[in-house]
DNA sequence: CGGTTAATTGATCCTGTTCAAACTAAGTGG
DNA sequence: CCACTTAGTTTGAACAGGATCAATTAACCG
């Protein structure tokens, strides 16, 4: 796609913000970008965790961007004016069609973790993100156990709706009860996919 | 659409139900469906409630449908056969643009309601599902205040992540404080729009 | 008007939050 | 290389919001 154009950012930096003017969306090559929403009185809901191969900054509201992007890690994505993208794909069904497919995904994965923050406890969802977030590093990026988070707690609490206290008690019952084991702080190796599956009730699709 | 047959479904129907195989999706010509998932323990959570105009039943897992959907009220749609709608899509920029665009949207919806159920207080939740529910019947339906919900306490519970008591606490609350007036049990008259929205915090958006 | 279902209200319990302190790990400079 | 610093994490104690269980009330319908 000659009309995308390589861009990075330092883990930490936002990539676009919510209420500002819709110009570029990325697709992303290397890295971890979280997607999130920012309430007034400074509550934020991480809304998804986007890395290679996923879009982000599509979504639009009035002309700006209805949800913000900051980079997990440091990031590589390609930009694509999004007005330009738009009217092209109008003409192109294979990549209207790839839009429609990546959209969909991300409304599975999106409508999935609404049902596990509406209706788990604090360990299921943990235990609901370890199965996630190792899934998708070992589709998208090879990656081999043990997991590496890249989240802090905080980043982790803001993503399952708890807080970060509440998270790290969490990481310790699924230590205690033998579905993890945990490595610094930044590391886990999940002991059985498929007991720890059981627990979280819900076969967890990547 | 020549591929499209109308078909009708009573209030309490099952249109589609998760894990069975993938074989038409909807879009809606009348009434309300309510996608959801369930929990093996019976648990349930409502990811979107859609209306005239709506697509549904179109994401699939594995071939299955990811999740299910049931008459709110009574529905009329319109069936399309995935497959072949798929296979068409992806001769023709337009249809496929159009699909995008609903995935979209949706997936804008559901990252709102994401953040509304992680981070909201509980009447604040109400308070976001009664403006969210006005604004979808006035925009698709032309409806007028004061607004029908269509919806048990426990249907609105199913979707915010709430238990029915809570919910109705919430509305007991809401009704209290001046933000509504609730008209028998099914409906509500918004007193002041702004004044509820900034009680939520969240420019709600349709 | 009685019967039935859904909604409200009350009382208690429990999960998760909040506030606070202790602990860890990873730098940083002497 | 090691003490010191700092940010992040874990753990503890008190508190609060929502869930659960139970009883009452209100709306709906034949």
């Amino acid at each position: 796609m000659a009309l995308g154009a390589a861009r990075r950012w330092s883990k930490g930096d936002v990539l676009f913000e919510a209420g500002t003017p819709t110009g570029h969306f990325y697709k992303v090559t290397k890295g971890l970008v979280a997607i999130f929403r920012l309430f007034e009185d400074g509550r934020r809901q991480i809304v998804g965790i986007h890395t290679i191969g996923d879009l982000c900054g599509y979504i639009e509201h009035n002309g700006t961007y209805h949800f913000s992007g900051v980079a997990l890690t440091d990031v590589e994505a390609c930009g694509f004016d999004r007005r330009r993208f738009t009217a092209f794909a109008a003409r192109h069904a294979d990549l209207a069609s790839a839009l429609a497919e990546d959209m969909t995904e991300k409304l599975r994965r999106t409508g999935e973790s609404m049902a596990v923050i509406g209706q788990l406890k604090a360990s299921e969802r943990v235990g609901y993100f370890l199965l996630q977030l190792s899934g998708i590093y070992a589709d998208r990026m090879g990656a081999k156990p043990p997991l590496r988070l890249n989240l802090s707690r905080q980043e982790i609490a803001d993503y399952l709706g708890l807080s970060l206290e509440t998270v790290s008690r969490a990481f310790t019952k699924l230590k205690n009860r033998g579905f993890v084991v945990l490595i610094g702080h930044d590391e886990v190796a999940i002991v059985d996919r498929q007991r720890l599956a059981d627990f979280v009730m819900l076969e967890v699709t990547i």
